[in-house]
DNA sequence: CAATGTGTTGAA
DNA sequence: TCAACACATTGG
C-alpha cells in the first residue's frame, strides 16, 4: 500500500488551502471558504444564519448572544453565561424581537445599540417624575411620554432621504452628545402596528439641523406618508422593569388642503406638562398590513 | 470576481 | 438540532 505518499489526505492538520475546511471548537460556528467564521443557530426546523466573522470567538460570542435570546437564560452557550450580562443587557434582550437581534447581530451592531440603550435608559430615569406624584394611573405598568409632532413638509418626504426634526425638539428630546452627533445614533422606534423602524439619527452642521436619515425613505414609501401629513413621537416607560424606554413613531394623514389648519391642530396636544397620561391615536387603524420588520 | 448564506444530508 | 459540504446567489 502507498500510505507513504498521502496525496490526497494532507488536510489534516496543516494546509487548510483546499478541500477540507477546519472545523471550529465553538457551537454554532461554522467555517467559511475563505477563511472567516459563520454563525449560525437553528429553530423550528430551520437555519436562522447570524452573519460572517473575522474569527471563531467573534462568531462563538455572537451565537451565544442568539441562544440567550432564541432560548433563554439557561441555553447551552459557548462562552458567555447570564451571569457576565448585567440587568440592561438582559432587558435589551428580552426588550427586542428575535429578528432585531439578529439583524444586530449580522450588522455587527449589537455591541454599539446594547451601550445605546443603556444610555436611553439612563436618560428615562433621569427624566422621569419620581418625586412620588400620584397622578399617573397605579394600575398602569406603562406610562406614554408625548415627545413631540411634526408635520412633514415635502422635503421630508422627498429625494432628500431625510426628515429634519425642528432643533428645538431634537435638543429637548433627542440630546446628543458631541461623539454621536458626528457618527449618529441607530434609533429603534416602534409603530402602531409593532412594526420597528431602525432609524439613523444624527447631526448636520452643514445645515446645522438635526436629521433621520438611513431607513427614514422606507418609512415614507411604506406609510405612503404625504407632505403635510403628520408624524408622531412618544416614548412608552415601563414602570415595572427599572423604567425601560421604548420610542415610538407613529403617522396619521394630513387633511390634504389646509397646512396651516393642521399646524394648529398640533398645538392642541399637550405634553408632559400635566403629568397625567397621555392619549394618542389610541383607535388608529391603518391599511399596509404587510412588513413585519424594516431595515 | 470574491464572499456570503442556502440547500441538503447524515449523524447525534 | 447540529455541522459538513457543495454551490447558487449576492453584491461590489
Amino acid at each position: 500500500m502507498d500510505m507513504i505518499s498521502g496525496t490526497d489526505d494532507d488536510c489534516s492538520e496543516n494546509a487548510e488551502s483546499r478541500s477540507k475546511l477546519p472545523s471550529s471548537k465553538y457551537k454554532g460556528v461554522v467555517p467559511q471558504p475563505n477563511g472567516r467564521w459563520g454563525a449560525q443557530i437553528y429553530e423550528k426546523h430551520q437555519r436562522v444564519w447570524l452573519g460572517t466573522f473575522n474569527d471563531q470567538e467573534e462568531a462563538a460570542q455572537v451565537y451565544d448572544i442568539a441562544a440567550l435570546r432564541f432560548r433563554g437564560q439557561n441555553a447551552i452557550t459557548n462562552l458567555k453565561t447570564t451571569n457576565d450580562q448585567d440587568y440592561m443587557e438582559k432587558l435589551f434582550l428580552t426588550s427586542h424581537s428575535k429578528d432585531e437581534i439578529v439583524d444586530m447581530l449580522r450588522k455587527h451592531t449589537y455591541g454599539q445599540e446594547l451601550e445605546q440603550s443603556k444610555q436611553y435608559y439612563a436618560a428615562a430615569s433621569c427624566h422621569m417624575d419620581l418625586s412620588g406624584s400620584n397622578t399617573i394611573n397605579p394600575f398602569s405598568e406603562e406610562t406614554r411620554e408625548f415627545l413631540f409632532e411634526k408635520v412633514v413638509t415635502p422635503s421630508d418626504v422627498g429625494k432628500l432621504n431625510r426628515m429634519v426634526i425642528p432643533k428645538q425638539q431634537a435638543e429637548k428630546h433627542f440630546a446628543l452628545n458631541p461623539e454621536s452627533a458626528s457618527k449618529g445614533l441607530l434609533l429603534n422606534f416602534e409603530d402602531e402596528l409593532g412594526t420597528v423602524w431602525r432609524l439613523r439619527y444624527c447631526y448636520w452642521s452643514s445645515s446645522q439641523s438635526y436629521v433621520l436619515t438611513k431607513g427614514w425613505s422606507k418609512f415614507v414609501k411604506e406609510k405612503n406618508l404625504k407632505a403635510g401629513d403628520l408624524v408622531c413621537f412618544w416614548r412608552s416607560i415601563n414602570m415595572g422593569h427599572a423604567h425601560h424606554s421604548k420610542l415610538h413613531i407613529d403617522c396619521k394623514p394630513g387633511n390634504g388642503s389646509d397646512f396651516e389648519e393642521m399646524q394648529s391642530r398640533v398645538d392642541l396636544l399637550d405634553p408632559v406638562q400635566t403629568g397625567s397620561v397621555v392619549r394618542l391615536f389610541g383607535v388608529n387603524i391603518l391599511e399596509k398590513p404587510d412588513k413585519l420588520y424594516c431595515t
